[in-house]
RNA sequence: GGAGGAGUGGCCGAGUGGCUUAAGGCGACGGUCUUGAAAACCGUUGUACCGCAAGGUACCGGGGGUUCGAAUCCCUCCUCCUCCGCCA
């Protein structure tokens, strides 16, 4: 969410944001409402304040008359304010619903665009390897293998599900292990958080409303199971003001995820690439207003992850994510793309987002800075690594000849000390 | 799941319809005193909205109601505690 302040002495800025993220919330509108919404409510305190006093003068007053007068005169008062308050009432929530769609202007270094084409690449790592034999794709190596079971994933819960199985989920499980440590190493604190939660930490990340169709619902419990460990641990402090001594806030969680894909039928059906639940291990970062400090902590959180798939041994690229493509609440994005060789070429295995005060707004989340000011904090997360899509690179591109798999020398202590994993 | 009890400011805690602009205490901050500190004393001590300001308004777990007037009475939901049942 936008501060609608900001908005109302700024509102070019936001109309440009408009046009660069494609949406197509009426500003205009918004304001038309917002100042009938004010005048409202200036009405009704006036409304408040003379029945306040009212309140205290009839106590006073001995005179039966005097008293009915007064007590009638109450009587208007309280008619004329309910009168106004039903008019705000229904004003309110559409003034709600329209703040919660207006975009956060871009970063102004962002690449402007209109979709993923305007990405633009920062820079690469790693050698895209030679194969010199016929290389097989994830699912091959690993139904050979004994370690991916898609056919009985599907037996169990439905297309987009699978099954690892032995060395598959000793290796999902290493990979997770491996990205968790080095978090902890780095000095970010580790949560287990819950996975189903409230429709307000939803709307507090800016998962919803947009996003809503994309998140399995428990309806009973009104509780909805996350997308991303984000939703939880950004949301750990909302309603909370923090003092500027204990920012930064670096949490890490490892979740699993869960996402109903809606909309995206027929697109990427084949293998581990997107499936209905995974498990992944994130980043947050909450720190003080400072957007200098801010950019530093998201390039921060953009170098871990690439420091763990330098570790992981896999060619990726970096990409900054144009105004078109990066969604409503984000004002700079990166996301990491890794070399599948199944699917010709680098699909994004990362999603690093500084979000500025957009979450921490709707999630009443704020800090007392040196100046016992309250202020917003910032937001920013990053994905560390989410398995078990990222084992499509890390089966394809270690596959030998005979269909075995070469374990990365990072990964080798959590897999027994074994170099190779070989059907059984 | 059943039966009871409880939710007041950063914390403790008073308050059972108007004298509460929420007493009092603790903590925190500032000041006086002191070579420095402690003690003592004095003062300050929430969030949000409207307003240039003075000031006004809302908030006593959430929501709704009764009343001229609600922290206080009623309804409902939530959370926590105790006991019983079930359970990884």
């Amino acid at each position: 969410m936008i501060d609608i302040k900001d908005l109302r002495a700024n509102t070019e800025r936001y109309k440009t944001a408009c046009e660069q993220k494609r949406s197509s919330v009426d500003i205009d509108a918004l304001l038309s409402l917002d100042e009938q919404a004010r005048d409202l409510r200036q009405e009704l305190q006036d409304l408040t304040t003379e029945k306040n006093q009212a309140g205290k003068t009839i106590a006073q007053i001995k005179d039966a008359d005097e008293r009915q007068r007064a007590i009638d005169r109450m009587s208007e008062l309280k008619a004329r304010e309910k009168e106004i308050a039903a008019q705000l009432e229904a004003l309110e929530p559409q003034i709600e619903e329209m703040m919660l769609l207006v975009p956060l202007p871009s970063h102004p270094e962002s690449p402007v665009g209109p979709d993923e084409s305007g990405n633009v690449e920062v820079r690469r790592w790693g050698e895209v390897r030679d194969f010199g034999f016929e290389a097989k794709d994830h699912i091959e190596l690993g139904t050979a293998l004994g370690i991916v079971d898609l056919e009985r994933g599907v037996k169990l819960s439905g297309s987009r599900n699978y099954v690892l199985r032995g060395d598959g989920a000793l290796l999902h499980r290493a990979v997770l292990s491996l990205a968790l440590d080095l978090m902890v190493e780095k000095g970010f604190e580790p949560m287990t958080v819950p996975v189903l939660t409230k429709e307000k930490t939803f709307m507090g990340t800016g998962w919803f409303p947009e996003g809503k169709a994309q998140a399995y619902q428990v309806p009973e419990d009104e509780l909805f199971l996350v997308g991303t460990a984000e939703v939880p641990v950004t949301s750990f402090h909302m309603d909370e003001i923090l003092d500027e001594s204990e920012l930064p806030k670096r949490y890490v969680a490892q979740s699993l995820c869960f996402r109903r894909e809606a909309g995206a039928a027929g697109k990427d059906t084949y293998g581990l690439y997107r499936i209905h639940q995974f498990e992944k291990v994130e980043q947050v970062i909450v720190c003080k207003y400072d957007l200098e400090e801010a950019e530093k902590w998201h390039q921060c959180i953009l170098a871990n992850s690439e420091e763990l798939m330098q570790k992981l041994e896999l060619p990726y690229r970096v990409l900054e994510i144009c105004t078109g493509d990066m969604g409503t609440g984000k004002y700079r994005m990166y996301d990491i793309e890794t070399y599948m060789p199944s699917r010709g070429g680098y699909c994004e295995t990362h999603s690093a987002s500084n979000l500025l005060d957009f979450q921490t707004r709707r999630l009443n989340l704020r800090y007392r800075d040196a100046d016992r000011k309250v202020r917003h904090c910032i937001s920013m997360n990053n994905t560390v690594v989410a398995s078990p899509r990222v084992l499509i690179p890390l089966l394809e591109l270690n596959q030998n000849a005979d269909g075995s798999i070469t374990i990365p020398v990072a990964l080798r202590p959590y897999m027994g000390g074994r170099e190779r994993i070989v059907a059984k």
